[in-house]
This record gives C-alpha cells, sequence and structure tokens, in this order.
DNA sequence: TGTACATCAGTGAACGCGCGTTCACTGATGTAC
DNA sequence: TGTACATCAGTGAACGCGCGTTCACTGATGTAC
C-alpha cells in the first residue's frame, strides 16, 4: 500500500483528530472533514467517491500503523505468563497512545456500515492470527491443539479491543483492566489444557496436590 | 417503572423498528422517528427534552423486555456444562427473537453517547451480577472462588452480547456462534478451577491420568 | 349535576442552518514531440 | 530546449433538502367547587 500524501492525507489525519470520545468514523460528515483539514468541500471529491470509500482509506492508515506496532513486539518470554503479561502491558500502552485508531476500531466493529465491519473484522482475524502462529511457533502453550490456539487468540483479540476502551478513558482502572485481561488469557488456556478431562477428573487429581502460587 | 403508553409508546417503538442492521440509536432523528410514529414532530417534545432522553427511555423499556426474559431462566441443571449450554441456547434464542433490542445494546455500549454507555454498561453490570450469584447458590462451579465467579460472569455476559451481532445477522454460523461460546464459558471456569497451580503442575498431573471425554 | 378552569397530547406553519452534491473555473505539474 | 496539451488538486458559488426548534393554536380529559 502506497503511503497517502498531500489533501488525502489530510483528510485522513482530520477524521482521527475528530474522532474523540463522543464521535465515531461514520457520524463525520464530508463538510466538517473538509474544514478540519482546511479545505474547500469539494476537494474531498478529488480524492473519494464517498464517504464509505473514505472511511476504508481510514482504516488501511490505521492498519499500516498497527501493524508497524505490533511488530516491535516480538519479544522475549520464556513462560506463557510471562508473554502473556508482556504483550497485554505492551498492547495497552499503544492503544494508550494511540486512542483515536483504538476507539475507531472499536465503535466501527459493530457500527452501522456493513462494509468497514467487515473490513475490520478481516483486519483482526488477520492479527488474531499472526498471534496464534506466534505462540504456536515459541511453543508457550504446549498441551493445547493448534486450532484451540486459534481460536483463543481471535477471543483475546477482541477482548482486548473492547477493554482498550476502558483503559484509555479511565485512569484509574488501568491496573485493574490490565490484570483481568491477563487473567482472562490465562483461565482461557489453562481451561483448553484441562477440557478434555471431564470435571470431576480435574477436581479429584488436583486435591491430591497442593497449590504452588498465591491465591487470585 | 411504569409502562409506557400513548405517543410516548409509539415513538419508543418507531425507534425499535427503526434500528435494523445499519441503524443505530443515535442516529435516529427527531422528525425520522415521529414521522414512523405517524406523529407531528413537535410532538416529541411533548414527551421528552431531547434525543438523549428519548435514548434512556427506548434503553429502559427494552431493559424491562429483557429482565422478564431472563427471569423465565430459572432452569433445570444438574452439571455446569449442562447450565452453560441451556443458558447459552435460551440466550440467543431470546436474542434472535429481538434482534432491535440487540443491536442498541451491542451498538450503543461503545457508541457516542456517553449517558446511554454507562446507563447500559450499569444494566450489564446488573445481569452479570445476577448470573454470578445464581451459579453461587446452585453450587454449580464447586473450587472457584465467589469473586472469580462474579469476574467471569461479567466478561460472558459482554462476550454473548458481541457474539450474538454474528448469530442474528449470520444464519449459516449459528451453531459454530454457540459452540465458541459454551466452550468460552466453560474454558474460563475450567482455567478458574487450575490458576492456584503452576503451568508445570497441571501438566504432569494430568499427563498421569487419560481424557475421558472426545477431543475438541 | 353543572360549570369553570387547568392540564395535556397533538397540530401546522415557519425559522435558520448545515448538509451532500453539482457546476464552471483556475493554476500547477507532468508528458509528448 | 521549447511548445502544446492533458492531468490533477483545489476553489467559490449555488442548489435543494431534511434537520431541530419555536410559535400560536386546538380539542380532549381531569379537577375543584
Amino acid at each position: 500500500m502506497k503511503a497517502l500524501a498531500g489533501g488525502k492525507l489530510k483528510l485522513v489525519q482530520a477524521a482521527l483528530r475528530l474522532i474523540t470520545e463522543t464521535r465515531s468514523l461514520t457520524s463525520l460528515g464530508l463538510r466538517e472533514l473538509a474544514r478540519e483539514a482546511g479545505l474547500n468541500p469539494n476537494t474531498f471529491y478529488r480524492h473519494f467517491k464517498n464517504l464509505d470509500e473514505f472511511g476504508l482509506q481510514v482504516l488501511g492508515y490505521i492498519a499500516e500503523d498497527m501493524k508497524a506496532g505490533v511488530r516491535q513486539l516480538r519479544q522475549m518470554a520464556d513462560s506463557s505468563e510471562q508473554a502473556s503479561h508482556d504483550t497485554v502491558t505492551f498492547v495497552y500502552h499503544y492503544f494508550l497512545a494511540n486512542p483515536a485508531a483504538t476507539t475507531v476500531a472499536v465503535r466501527e466493529l459493530h457500527g452501522p456500515s456493513p462494509l468497514l465491519r467487515r473490513a475490520l473484522e478481516a483486519q483482526l482475524n488477520a492479527s488474531a492470527r499472526e498471534m496464534a502462529e506466534d505462540i504456536i511457533e515459541r511453543g508457550l502453550v504446549p498441551g493445547v491443539e493448534d486450532l484451540v490456539v486459534h481460536e483463543i487468540s481471535h477471543m483475546t483479540i477482541r477482548y482486548i479491543l473492547f477493554r482498550a476502551m476502558d483503559y484509555i478513558e479511565r485512569p484509574e482502572q488501568r491496573e485493574r483492566v490490565q490484570q483481568e485481561t491477563e487473567r482472562f488469557i490465562n483461565r482461557q488456556f489453562r481451561g483448553a489444557l484441562v477440557e478434555n478431562f471431564s470435571e470431576e477428573e480435574v477436581l479429584n487429581v488436583l486435591s491430591k496436590t497442593t497449590p504452588s502460587g498465591p491465591p487470585l
């Protein structure tokens, strides 16, 4: 994808500036965008056929950025617990640094435009796949099938995205959101580890040993 | 809360009719609502101060309905797996029967109006609390602390709500969505059950016995 | 039971405004020969 | 190197439209005495 430039770039950046806590991508108007970008309303038509096409461009712009961010996430970690902690920390910091992009993603994933919904979904699925492949390659969760790793990654990506809004908007809850997210991930993988055993088996077997870590 | 009647009711019901796959509560206009309700635009002001107040009424109307639906969910189930299956089945069928209400909830939970966001969040928290208390009372997950049950319920309610959109919009994926949801819930509780043990402990102990159920 | 008055839901016309869109135009940059 | 032409980003004025909101009004229902 070639980089945006000129008026096109100005309009996309204007959109990100206008999207705050109370605005969504689909709610932005053509004249409003042009005003914010310092351009004549008609200039919009020089670059985009309509507002839906514009929305896709904004999504693409954000996706580029996110991919660049995630790429620097190839970090060391020797246990899955350590990896989930590091990853969650990193991801939330990224979201905090890019609130407009985050808000767009959360809003439009269930927003009114089917076009944008599908596009976002595809991007999230790609991220989930990448995450799953990384987990599998690094052998972070032995004993869990690949297919299950993919399924959990899919759920986790969405979970994190939703919580990101809380994380951004409520500074006093950031630590709590982060810890809940880590527990969420760990429980998913732990649960998958033992899901082929019946409920009684797990209880019986585990009652014979003693927990090593501190409770919750 | 006393029931709505007359023009007030007509307007609220018009909103639910107008909210489809591509519309959200916050995107509805005053004149549009009046038109759909068969009323003069000004009549709106006889009942509501502004569109935000109207939104709250719609939310209240939906909440009443949902509560009634959930109350009939006091069902029999002798294992947590059975309970989660029955509950998930019931809940998705409810959402399918009330697509407008579901869409409103999903859209506005991360929508542009902070007022509606907060109201919806409170309602979801109440539902999560109810679900958790039910699980605890019926002793469905022995070995998991009450606080953890509450936390998982909270996550589950949100997870189900998001998936409900897929469930409604994509008939061919309904079975899959339902199964994934069940696995989600079971993994959370299973994971919570063993989260006080280290990763190695779980693996070591479980490798000494054999799974009883079929794999995934 | 009747009368006077207040309240309430609803009406119709009119307002100013911002919107998306179209038109004809300009000036700069790129390209062919 | 110069010239002619095409392409492209951007402009300014004008359009019709639907919007939220206000005003003065109507007719039905409720209430006090």
